[in-house]
RNA sequence: GGUCUCGUAGCUCAGUUGGAUAGAGCAACAGCCUUCUAAGCUGUCGGUCAAGCGUUCGAAUCGCUUCGAGAUCACCA
C-alpha cells in the first residue's frame, strides 16, 4: 500500500477515535511543503466541525494520538492549523529496502485492459515537421506510460496514403520529375515527394488545369488504373522509406499499421444502420446527414450524394472495426486540438448509434507548436523540418561534448552514440516537459538548451552516478543504522518512493510532462546531495555502501522515468 | 456570430482533484574545480497569477463579467 494512503487510514482512525465518525474525504493528507519539517501534512480545517476545538488544539490532539498509536509516526508539529507528521527513519529505511529489492519498481500490476493509442498518422505527400514530432513523442510516451500502469497497449498508426493531396505530388512528379528518384537525387524519399508537392503548388499558379488533372488522377486511382497504381505505390514506397528512417531515429514504433487506402471504404454499413435506426436522415440529393443541433453542434455530412464516404464515415468505421477486432477497452487518439470538433462529433454519433464503447474513446488533444511569428506555414517556408531539427540537435550535442572534452578517449562509435542520445534527449525533453494540452512555443533562432531544466541535465546526472558506480569496487552490501541517515538522504528516499504514484498520475492524465517534472526534481535534489557529501571518499564503509546504493537507485529511477519519455540515458557523457 | 481552449517573473514553462510566504530554468549579476564528471553547485535580482465581482475558514485553481490571444464551425483529411 502506498504510503500516503497508509497515513490517511491512520488519520481517519485517529479522528474516529477522538471525535466519532467522520467522512473520510474530509481527512486530507498531502506532502509537507519544503519549508516546513515533516513528511505528510494533515489539513485540519475541515475537521473543526467534529472536533469542536480550535485548529491548533485539534491538530495537536490528532498528532498526539498518532504518535502514541501509530508506530510509523515519529513526531509532529502544528503550524496554523496544519499538522505536519514525520515518519520514523526506520520506516523510510524499510521502504528503501523494498525499493531496492523490487526490480519492477514503478510498474503496476496488469489490470487486464487493452488500450490502443493511435498516433503519428502522417500524410504521404510531404516529410514530417515539428508538429509531427510533438505528436510522435507524445503518442509514444503516453503508450509507454499506460503500459507501465498495467495496461496491455497497442500502438497504432493510420497512414493517410490516398486522396487528392497525394495525387498532386504524383502528378507533379509525372509531369516535371524527369524520372528523378531518391537514388538518383540522393534525397530522402519523403523529402523528394514533398519537393513535388511544393512543385505542384508552384506550377498551379501558371496552369490552373493541373487541379483538374489531379482530380482525374484520383478518379483513375479509385478505378484501380494500373498505371496510376504503380506510380502511387512507387512514390508511397519512397515516402515510407523516408518515414522509416525518421521513426527509427526518433525511437518510436508501432504494433499496428493501418492504411487509409484500405480503410476509407469502411463505415458505410454504419451509415445504413443509422438510417434504419432513424438516427441519420437522407436528403433529396441522396446524401446522408445527422442533425446534432440539439446537442449544440451542427448538421454533419456522413455520406456524399454519390455514395462515397467522407472523413467522418471512415473514422466511424475504423473505430468500430478496432473495438471489434482488438477487444479494446479504450481507444486514444493523439491528434491536434484543431480537430476537437471532429472527435466531439465522432463520439456523439457513435453514442447515438447505441455503442457503449463510444465513451471509451478519448481524444488526446494536444496544442500546436508555434513559432515566434505564429503558426508554421509551408507557403511562407517557416515549416521546421523534423529531420533537419534532429540533425541540428545531434550536431550541437556533438560539438558541445567536444568542447567540454567529454569524448576524450572514447571510440568514434561511442562518441556518436552519446551525441545522438544527448541531442535527441534535449529535443524530446524540451517538447515533453510541456503539458500536452497547451500550445507551446519553439524559437528556431534560439537553440534548445543543454543546461538547467533540460534532458541533458538529467542525462548528465545519470552519467555521473554511473561513473561513481564504475569506480566503486565490489558489492556494497553493508548498511548503517537508519539513525545516521542524513536529512538529504531521507529526502531522496521519500522522493524515490513517490515514483509509482507519479507514473499512475501521468497515466491518468495522459501527461508525460508529469514524469518530466518529477524526474527533473529528483535529479536536481540528487545533484545538491552529490555536491555536499562524499560517496566513494566516505570513510565509514557502511555509510559509503549505503550512499552507493542510494545513488544507484536514483540512477535507476532516472533511467526508468526517462525511458517512459522515450529518452535514453548514457553511461558517460 | 456560435462552440471550445488559453492568459503565472523580461523569455520558456511548473504549480497533482481549492490549502501555508506562487516555484524552476534561461537571461543578468556575484561566487565555487590540486578531492567521486563544473552539461554541476551556491547566492542576488525579478510577480497586482490579464482585470473586476462572487462562492468560503482559505482561490493561480471553482462561478459570472470584461479585455486580450488562438482553434473550429468543408460534400479536405
Amino acid at each position: 500500500m502506498e504510503i500516503e494512503k497508509q497515513i490517511h487510514a491512520a488519520a481517519v482512525a485517529a479522528v474516529e477515535k477522538l471525535y466519532g465518525g467522520v467522512d473520510a474525504s474530509l481527512v486530507q493528507i498531502q506532502k509537507t511543503r519544503k519549508e516546513f519539517t515533516g513528511d505528510f501534512t494533515l489539513v485540519v480545517f475541515p475537521l473543526l466541525k467534529v472536533s469542536h476545538a480550535s485548529p491548533d488544539v485539534t491538530a495537536t490532539q490528532i498528532g498526539e494520538y498518532l504518535v502514541a498509536n501509530n508506530p510509523e509516526t515519529g513526531s509532529f508539529n502544528v503550524i496554523k492549523g496544519f499538522l505536519n507528521i514525520s515518519l520514523t527513519a526506520e520506516f523510510w529505511a524499510a521502504r528503501f529496502a523494498e525499493i531496492v529489492a523490487d526490480p519492477n519498481f514503478g510498474r503496476a500490476e496488469p489490470i487486464g485492459k487493452t488500450v490502443m493509442v493511435e498516433y503519428s498518422s502522417p500524410n504521404t505527400n510531404k516529410p514530417l515537421h515539428l508538429g509531427h514530432i510533438r505528436n510522435n513523442l507524445l503518442g509514444y510516451s503516453v503508450a509507454e506510460i499506460l503500459r507501465e500502469c498495467g495496461n496491455n497497449v497497442l500502438k497504432a498508426n493510420l497512414v493517410n496514403d490516398r486522396g487528392i493531396h497525394i495525387c498532386k505530388s504524383m502528378l507533379a512528379w509525372q509531369r516535371f520529375g524527369n524520372g528523378e528518384t531518391p537514388a538518383s537525387s540522393g534525397l530522402k524519399g519523403d523529402h523528394l515527394v514533398g519537393k513535388y508537392y511544393v512543385e505542384f503548388n508552384n506550377r498551379l499558379k501558371d496552369d490552373e488545369s493541373l487541379l483538374d488533372q489531379a482530380q482525374e488522377m484520383l478518379r483513375r486511382w479509385e478505378a484501380h488504373d494500373p498505371e496510376i497504381y504503380v506510380l502511387w505505390e512507387t512514390m508511397n514506397g519512397w515516402v515510407y522509406d523516408g518515414f522509416e528512417k525518421t521513426y527509427k531515429r526518433l525511437g518510436v514504433d508501432f504494433d499496428r499499421m493501418y492504411y487509409e487506402s484500405q480503410t476509407y471504404l469502411l463505415g458505410k454499413a454504419l451509415v445504413e444502420e443509422g438510417l434504419e435506426k432513424g438516427v441519420f436522415y437522407r436528403r433529396e440529393d441522396g446524401s446522408v446527414w445527422i442533425d446534432l443541433t440539439a446537442d449544440g453542434l451542427d448538421e454533419k455530412l456522413l455520406l456524399r450524394a454519390d455514395g462515397t464516404s467522407v472523413y467522418m464515415t471512415q473514422d466511424l468505421g475504423t473505430a468500430y472495426r478496432r473495438f471489434e477486432d482488438e477487444k479494446l477497452d479504450a481507444l486514444i487518439y493523439v491528434v491536434g486540438n484543431e480537430q476537437n470538433y471532429h472527435f466531439q462529433v465522432l463520439k456523439l454519433v457513435l453514442k447515438k448509434l447505441g455503442y457503449a464503447w463510444a465513451d471509451a474513446i478519448y481524444h488526446l488533444s494536444y496544442g500546436m507548436v508555434e513559432l515566434p511569428e505564429g503558426k508554421m506555414k509551408s507557403r511562407e517556408g517557416t515549416v521546421v523540418d523534423a529531420d533537419d531539427l534532429i540533425e541540428g540537435m545531434v550536431t550541437e550535442a556533438r560539438e558541445m561534448s567536444q568542447e567540454l572534452g567529454k569524448l576524450d578517449g572514447l571510440s568514434a562509435e561511442e562518441a556518436s552514440e552519446i551525441a545522438e542520445m544527448v541531442g535527441l534527449g534535449a529535443l524530446k525533453y524540451f517538447i515533453l516537459k510541456v503539458d500536452p494540452r497547451k500550445t507551446m512555443l519553439f524559437d528556431p533562432r534560439e537553440s534548445i538548451d543543454f543546461n538547467g531544466n533540460t534532458g541533458p541535465f538529467i542525462q548528465y546526472t545519470h552519467a555521473r552516478i554511473r561513473s561513481v558506480l564504475r569506480k566503486a569496487s565490489g558489492e556494497f552490501v553493508s548498511t548503517p543504522a537508519p539513525e545516521v541517515y542524513l536529512p538529504e538522504e531521507l529526502e531522496l528516499i521519500k522522493t524515490l518512493s513517490e515514483y509509482p504514484q507519479v507514473v499512475l498520475q501521468a497515466g491518468e492524465n495522459f501527461a508525460p510532462s508529469v514524469i518530466a517534472a518529477w524526474v527533473y526534481d529528483l535529479a536536481k535534489m540528487y545533484n545538491g546531495y552529490y555536491h555536499d557529501h562524499p560517496i566513494l571518499r566516505e570513510a565509514d564503509p557502511a555509510v559509503r555502501d549505503f550512499r552507493l546504493r542510494l545513488s544507484e537507485q536514483v540512477a535507476l529511477v532516472i533511467k526508468k522515468g526517462m525511458n517512459l519519455l522515450g529518452i535514453n540515458v548514457p553511461e558517460r557523457m
